[in-house]
DNA sequence: ATTCCTGCAAAGATTTTGCATGCCG
DNA sequence: CGGCATGCAAAATCTTTGCAGGAAT
């Protein structure tokens, strides 16, 4: 099993299945859909099943190792390792590219609702909407 | 035809469904799913059909009258309608209840992406996850 | 040997589409 | 009348579940 998720999946048992995820999570730099997992696992092993990959996945979540998301006008989900610094993202709404933004505006703002109002705040999400540069029609080439 | 949003939906017909489902919407603090509509306006009109409200909230988009969104955890999208003035949602974990948060942290943060990234930001999305003092167990009741 | 993992097939849920009919303008 | 709107049924997607067989501990 995967060393460096050993720990965080106790009484999980090894399976070559879930350290194909883990490992094609690991090198995303974007949320992924549960079939570009599956398809990527294919490619080396034939005999995988999507619902496998479906279970492996809500496992990873269960165990905080994975987060699932979805983005505008898409009906899939798509997921993405937690990591101990969290990523926020813009999506272009022509292109659907995915750009990841260093920047986070909540951290202090969180502080402040969550004194006004009791919530306990967990985590939150945050997007960006719009037209990326060869999307946008002000990028006129010259 | 809905007198507010005439304008907006010029080149469609009047309809007794497309003014329903404003209506629906206009009544609601917060995003509601197709079904939630669909159900609403059963009690009143028995004869319509899913793919009726599928097709207007669709056409609504279009428009620009209606938003899509999706929360965490759940499969199912949901709309509400655009209003001048956006609004986010502390949504908890653990019953789904969405609470509106009335300030927008994201507004001068924006600027400052779009002028670094070149991105053309039209709209962005924030939403902040956590217990809600009823589920959370510091709420210890006494 | 026990318990968890997996593949396959079937079931569920949400959303989309085709077609004939009805209603608005 | 012409064309968009609607209902119904079927299809298309994505996701979950049941069950029997296989693998890990």
């Amino acid at each position: 099993m995967n060393i460096q998720y050993k720990e965080k999946l106790d009484g999980c048992r090894a399976s070559k299945n879930m350290d194909e995820v883990i490992s094609i999570l690991q090198k995303q730099s974007l949320p992924i859909c549960i079939d570009d997992i599956y398809t990527q696992i294919k490619k080396k092993n034939t005999s995988v099943s999507l619902s496998t990959i479906y279970r492996i996945v809500e496992k990873l979540i269960n165990h905080n190792i994975v987060r699932k998301t979805t983005i505008l006008d898409n009906n899939k989900a798509l997921y993405e390792l937690v990591k101990d610094e969290h990523q926020h993202y813009m999506i272009c709404v022509k292109c659907k590219k995915m750009i990841p933004i260093d920047i986070c505006p909540i951290e202090e703002f969180k502080k402040h609702i969550a004194g006004e109002t009791g919530f306990n705040i967990t985590g939150h999400k945050f997007e960006l909407y719009g037209e990326c540069e060869t999307c946008s029609p002000k990028s006129t080439g010259k």
